[in-house]
DNA sequence: GGTGTATACTTACAGCGTAAGGGTGCCGTG
DNA sequence: CACGGCACCCTTACGCTGTAAGTATACACC
């Protein structure tokens, strides 16, 4: 067989390779060594295909991104799209805790960070968004996918670290933190169905806003 | 002058001096290393008040969140409390930008956090907050929080990273983005305006949340 | 067959976190 | 005053990191 044993190298194949490893060891253990090693060739080899580390930390990121804004919901109304986008962007970024940290370190934009922003803010112009609330539309989307994520993505961790706050945690220390024990204590917490309230919470506030604007349009462009 | 030249080591100096080096050189240049040098000392002697790297990252996770959260507010309404913290913090992410980063890498919670947590819900439960509703309350707080300064931050680096991007920003790609082009085209964003609408739009969502329970709860105790 | 080009490998360097062990000066006690 | 103990700090070393520079191999085409 005088084909080389092994497949050629391509972005595609080292990105793919990057998302397996950080999946199964974190993004601490996505090492160009260990990188190549997964894909059966040294570490120099991927700077043929990859820039640096840095680019392909953000091709990881807009790969990331497609998982969820991949494909676009056909459907017109923003707040179905956003909906869906928000409830897949999340169930995204829980299996993978580590591209949280990567977005949050890397805040780049893609092509695929592109089209979703794109179709989102579509479907708010078509319903007659001002294009300054559109915006305001997407980053408050985009805020709170990240910002509700981390939030759960917090919680895991509470027990592993620092004693004094797992005592707090268990209910031990109701003399000097009386109302966290007491929320700890009574609710059983349901990380989907708080993310899907503060869904309807948000497109609620939305949808609020564009219903003021719209009444100040009107009284503004037709007072007579 | 027999003392020592230098004064002594303490967890205290060395996380101010840590917060230093970030601000000023970036959170990638903040190594043991640097890190004793900016205090005078070999990078080891530091792993006598710290435990870890990890250990003093989350000793300036809570430093951070000090900032914003000490002192409280002297305030019982939990609408003050919250748009104060949520203003606060937003001020002091922006200004540190390797925090916001930090954070999402190291989501602990240390003393500052709990104290501001219990402050905040206390109010929610004083209101009449049910103890779930409380707890939804801070993590959409903490999570507006988190999430609307990482949309921010995400900005400035838009330019820096990727031509295709940068050619969308200038407004050349009108054909293939359409929306993102027009709403970019209109609005001279103001982020501070931004937040303060988003966190106005978080309160009134809490608010209405409020009162649908308290209904809820007047309708199921007094229904004869 | 010879040459060009793409691809992957090798070597090397500076920097990282930190484990292990060696000094050095203050401080309380005899 | 002398001395043991003990904080504190320094030195050295190891395996790891990203990546710059240079080298070898294997295929495509004239």
């Amino acid at each position: 067989m005088p084909t080389s044993p092994r497949a050629p190298l391509s972005r595609e194949r080292i990105l793919s390779a990057a998302l397996s490893v950080a999946d199964r060891d974190g993004l601490p253990a996505l090492s160009m060594r260990r990188l190549g090693a997964a894909l059966g060739v040294e570490a120099m080899s991927l700077y043929g295909h990859v820039r640096d580390k840095g680019d392909l930390l953000d091709g990881l990121v807009d790969h990331v991104v497609g998982m969820w804004a991949d494909p676009l919901p056909d459907e017109s109304d923003w707040r179905v799209v956003a909906r869906t986008t928000m409830a897949r962007a999340h169930e995204v970024l829980l299996a993978r805790p580590w591209a949280c940290e990567l977005v949050a370190a890397r805040p780049t934009v893609g092509r695929n960070r592109l089209r979703y922003a794109e179709a989102l803010q579509r479907r708010m112009l078509d319903a007659g968004f001002s294009p300054q609330l559109a915006h305001h539309g997407l980053h408050l989307v985009d805020g709170t996918i990240m910002g509700f994520t981390l939030q759960e993505l917090r919680r895991p961790t509470l027990q592993q670290l620092g004693e004094e706050v797992a005592a707090v945690a268990r209910g031990e220390r109701a003399d000097e933190f009386p109302a966290i024990t007491a929320v700890l204590a009574d609710s059983a917490h349901d990380h989907a169905a708080e993310f899907a309230l503060m869904t309807e919470l948000i497109l609620d506030g939305l949808e609020r806003l564009h219903a003021r604007e719209t009444a100040e349009r009107r009284t503004t462009d037709a007072p007579s």
